[in-house]
DNA sequence: AACTATTTATAAGA
DNA sequence: TTCTTATAAATAGTT
């Protein structure tokens, strides 16, 4: 249809390929839209060109995702099936992992016991024991780090006790100063300025015996500590 | 083009519209497979009927879950988003517990253990404590049951072994025996006969001390139990 | 399903 | 691209 006939073949010239690509598009668009009115008919037309140009049609009574579905129920195929696969694949195995940690702890927690042979129950008490240990050890460590500090920051304190009680005794001695200005409440604020901490601080150093930098507070439990 | 111009809206005739349907279904079809041939274009195309009736055509060079996959690459979505999101969901709540219970094992294995505090590192350690206790108990439990049977077994061997040394007793006592018969050989074979086991097996017993019911053997290391 | 008068699509040219 | 137009193709109504 056209001032001659054309073969069915590939158009080489690209220009001339463009243009009838686009010509024919819209033939093919407008009877589809026809046989969608006329025929009442479900149609989804999709297309690229060879230069990768996407054009799309379907009838204004459904959607393109709607008609693959209906693609795939007439079928009886599910085209992402391998993207399935995978993801379930991995999903099982993530699950049989979970189920052997999970068993894993059950043991490791005391339970579950029952169908372990003897060397797998001697094998098992062998590690928690190493594990028990070695959380100790790092319960340990801790305390002493905390109990350090502690001792530090006592000793700093002491010191500048002393050099405060050194000045007050030099004020003693000096028959100049009026001692009715010094008090129980300078001495505490001199005490709080000298140590550099906030006056909450050095309340709380002199009224009770917790470590300050704890937050969590409370005794350390049977395995405490005492400071050397 | 046909015998008189048509309006383009829904034909009410079924019969009319059906073959309507059927005759431009092929023309679109035709022209569909001429612009994939002449244009080098990638034509995916399907249609349901208003009576159900599925036909598709799709560019020999390509699959339509190729046109799919392309066409949901242009469009920059995913039109099974919905379909996956939930499965998604579940891997990612699964992938979590995962990291959960392997933390906890971590910790339960001695590692990881930087970031607790003081009172986690205490309730943790009561907790392996706890768990230790129940696995020593279960393995005492295994050990109990293994030294009772045999001990059953022993005192029943003894029984029959009692038996026979009367037996023989009372053959020596037997002037009208001939002693020459009787020599260790036989004394062997009548002990296996009365135990009801095999050669092999009462064998084993009389040479040596493992417990025949283990079939693991050895000793059970440090925390052995001795036979009551 | 075939026929065919007509309408429609479009190839080539502008 | 778009328009034009001669001609090929599609198809509505009929058989």
């Amino acid at each position: 249809m056209g001032r001659g006939k054309i073969e069915i073949k590939r158009i080489e010239n690209p220009t001339n390929r463009q243009v009838t690509y686009s010509k024919r598009r819209n033939g093919i668009f407008k009877k589809a839209q026809e046989i969608t009115v006329l025929c009442d008919a479900k149609v989804s037309l999709i297309m690229f060109s060879n230069t990768g140009k996407f054009h799309e049609f379907v009838s204004p009574t459904t959607t393109t995702k709607d008609i693959i579905d209906q693609y795939q129920r007439t079928l009886g195929i599910d085209l992402w099936s391998t993207h399935y696969e995978r993801m379930q694949e991995n999903y099982k195995k993530l699950k049989e992992v979970n189920d052997k940690l999970r068993r894993e702890i059950r043991q490791r927690i005391g339970e579950d016991l029952d169908d372990l042979s003897m060397d797998e129950l001697r094998s098992l008490e062998q590690k928690m024991t190493v594990a028990a240990d070695a959380v100790r050890e790092r319960k340990y460590h801790v305390i002493k780090t905390q109990t350090d500090t502690c001792k530090k920051k006592l000793k700093s304190l002491e010191e500048i006790h002393g050099n405060i009680l050194l000045d007050f005794e030099a004020k003693y001695e000096d028959p100049n100063l009026n001692f009715g200005l010094i008090d129980t409440g300078d001495y505490q604020s001199a005490m709080a300025l000298a140590n550099g901490a906030s006056n909450l601080y050095a309340f709380r150093l002199h009224n009770n015996a917790s470590f300050p930098q704890d937050g969590e507070g409370g005794s350390f439990g049977p395995n405490n500590l005492s400071l050397g």
